[in-house]
RNA sequence: GCGCCUGUAGCUCAGAUGGAUAGAGCAACGGACUUCUAAUCCGUAGGUCGCAGGUUCGAAUCCUGCCAGGCGUACCA
């Protein structure tokens, strides 16, 4: 509708310059919104202010210009004014909505979906937790709005890949192997004490008492290197796999695992800083080999070879980074915890050397998530072990909960989590209350099959009996939800759609209390039932994006 | 110290990339179920958009400075 008005703006606007109404054909792109007072119209543009120096006149001049011009054929528009300093206000036949209807059912589950993407290869990064440990609450945000975004951008028409990066070389799956290998010792009666450094979570015991039912004692005559490798390479592939699993019982899948040692193993790794050091942007000091990411922004360079020879785990960044250009992405987001966020202009460094384009490459910050129980902070320590994993909380108030809470905030902002309040049935908690009207519609149809009520279709004549001011108000809310997928999709946030979802819900439920489906008349209830059938598949549509289901009963 | 993020109703947050009189939910108060699911709805009340300047027809939104909170600032990931 949006676009309607639009063009009846700008065709307008040409009709008026070619009647000499207005000096210049030069105009601006012409902007439309939806006012928040409803005596404004349901459409204003501020055409006429904007392009009001250009013409040389004053705006309320080319707002009559371009009134007079309007050419209005399929008869949509009702009353146009001009108000406050140059708004040409727009008022909707509300017949004219009645065509949304029918566009919803045709569309179907494809209603909302663009090809704005044009069909270009993005790739979406996310999670990537190291495979040190079970998931937790964070990396749920982090998935929720990862696994949301790809959605979107696949609906919006872009070839979506989602991946993650798993760190499954270097320091810390030693330490991985070590922690293991010291409780396994002590499992089988060694008194050793347990480092700081390690980690301390309790499945490290699980997994120490795994390897001795498996294999008993025969790491204790072992050289311990080969213990310690031993036992990191069964942790980590046991922590990948139930890292796995968590997500899927949380509704995300990748299309793709990359595992960071694979880049050693081909030599990527070596290659890429080989590369460097022929460019001169690798230099050696104190023992050490230091990428000059400075010469690209950066505040100071970078050690990627450590003095005692081993590569950081930024030299096998920089090398992945490379890769994913090399694969043919055209984009390449990466979604990160906001506590990563200083890391971000050595990886652009890394792409600027490599020849990458900035405008390529986006990394999104989710900020992290205060876990509470009834108002409570619910007391975490990575470090001693203590966290309340992602798995706990999926057990505790179902992923839907978890996922929709988690995008009902912009991703930037930090979010309470209240494990209490994602479990209440009630208003305060939004999942049910927008599932609720997938459920009260689904319930709605099995009443009026009961009935033997027959759907009617695209029914002109009944259609036009929709005109309660409920019904008009629903059917202008579903008319926007294409172009809230499109924004969300622009600026990569899902939130969007969780209000728009929560909105509808809202106009739902006013319509349902006020107004009756099943009606005496036939007519009538068909209308009516054309209508929630299309509110019921946009809601479905939403949830599907936002990776939550849509029941037919709660 | 420097960098990034945040600051909007008592609480939790939106605010369509500069528009008209600032928007929800919760909590508070008052109402609505003999009905297609009350996990719902209707009404009332609630504001110096952190503070101070600037840009312009017009600012919660853009610019500058300050204040407060969070995070970061490794030869850890």
């Amino acid at each position: 509708m949006k676009q309607k008005i639009k063009n009846l703006i700008l065709k307008a606007a040409l009709n008026a310059h070619e009647k000499g109404d207005l000096p210049s054909s030069e105009f601006p792109d012409v902007e439309v919104e939806t006012p928040r007072v409803e005596s404004h119209g349901n459409f204003s543009t501020n055409f006429a202010m904007a392009t009001a120096s250009t013409q040389k006149m004053q705006p309320k001049r080319v707002a009559e210009a371009i009134i007079k011009s309007i050419d209005d054929t399929e008869g949509i528009v009702t009353k146009t004014e001009i108000a406050g300093p140059g708004f040409i206000n727009f008022f909707i036949n509300s017949l004219a909505w009645h065509p949304v209807l029918r566009r919803i059912h045709e569309e179907d589950d494809r209603y909302g979906a663009s090809d704005i993407g044009r069909g270009s290869k993005i790739q979406v990064e996310f999670v990537s937790s190291n495979p040190t440990g079970p998931l937790h609450v964070g990396h749920g945000r982090g998935a929720a709005f990862g696994d949301a975004v790809a959605n979107i951008l696949l609906f919006c028409g872009y070839d979506v890949e989602k991946e993650y990066y798993i760190n499954d070389s270097g320091r810390q799956i030693n330490t991985l192997g070590r922690s293991v290998f010291l409780r396994y010792r002590q499992l089988l009666g060694e008194e050793i004490e347990f480092p700081d450094e390690c980690y301390q979570g309790n499945y490290i015991h699980d997994l120490a008492g795994r390897i001795k039912e498996d294999k008993g004692s025969i790491f204790l005559d072992q050289k311990e290197d080969e213990a310690v490798l031993y036992c990191a390479q069964f942790a980590a592939k046991n922590i990948i796999a139930g890292i796995r699993d968590d997500l899927k019982s949380f509704g995300v899948e990748f299309d793709n695992w990359f595992s960071e040692q694979s880049l050693y193993d081909s030599g990527k790794v070596d290659k890429v800083l080989n590369d460097f050091r022929s460019q001169n942007i690798i230099y050696e000091k104190d023992d050490a080999h230091w990428f000059k990411t400075t010469d690209f922004g950066d505040e100071k360079d970078r050690v990627v070879v450590r003095n005692n020879g081993q590569t950081t785990y930024f030299a096998s960044d920089i090398a992945y980074h490379k890769d994913k250009f090399e694969r043919g992405f055209e984009r390449v987001i990466d979604i990160w915890g906001a506590d990563h966020h200083g890391y971000i202009p050595r990886i652009k460094a890394c792409l600027a050397a490599a020849g990458c384009s900035d405008e390529q490459f986006d990394v999104i910050l989710v900020q992290l998530v205060n876990l509470l129980r009834g108002g409570e902070p619910v007391a975490m320590s990575t470090r001693a072990g203590e966290f309340v994993t992602l798995k706990d909380v999926i057990d505790e108030v179902g992923a839907d909960a978890a996922r929709f809470i988690f995008l009902t905030r912009h991703h930037e902002s930090p979010l309470d989590f209240d494990l209490e309040l994602a479990k209440k049935k009630t208003n305060e908690n939004p999942v049910f209350y927008v599932q609720y009207v997938h459920a009260r519609i689904s319930s709605i149809i099995r009443k009026g099959r009961e009935k033997g009520i027959k759907d009617i279709g695209w029914d002109e004549k009944a259609i036009a009996m929709l005109k309660e001011p409920e019904e008009i108000n629903l059917i202008k809310s579903m008319d926007s939800y294409p172009e809230t997928v499109r924004l969300s999709a622009e600026f990569m946030e899902p939130h969007r759609i969780t209000f728009y979802l929560m909105n509808l819900a809202s106009s739902f439920h006013a319509y349902y209390n006020k107004h009756r489906v099943l009606t005496d008349d036939p007519l009538l209830t068909g209308a009516r039932l054309y209508l929630v059938v299309a509110v019921k598949k946009v809601i479905k549509n939403g949830l599907t994006l936002l990776g939550v289901s849509a029941p037919e009963k709660m």
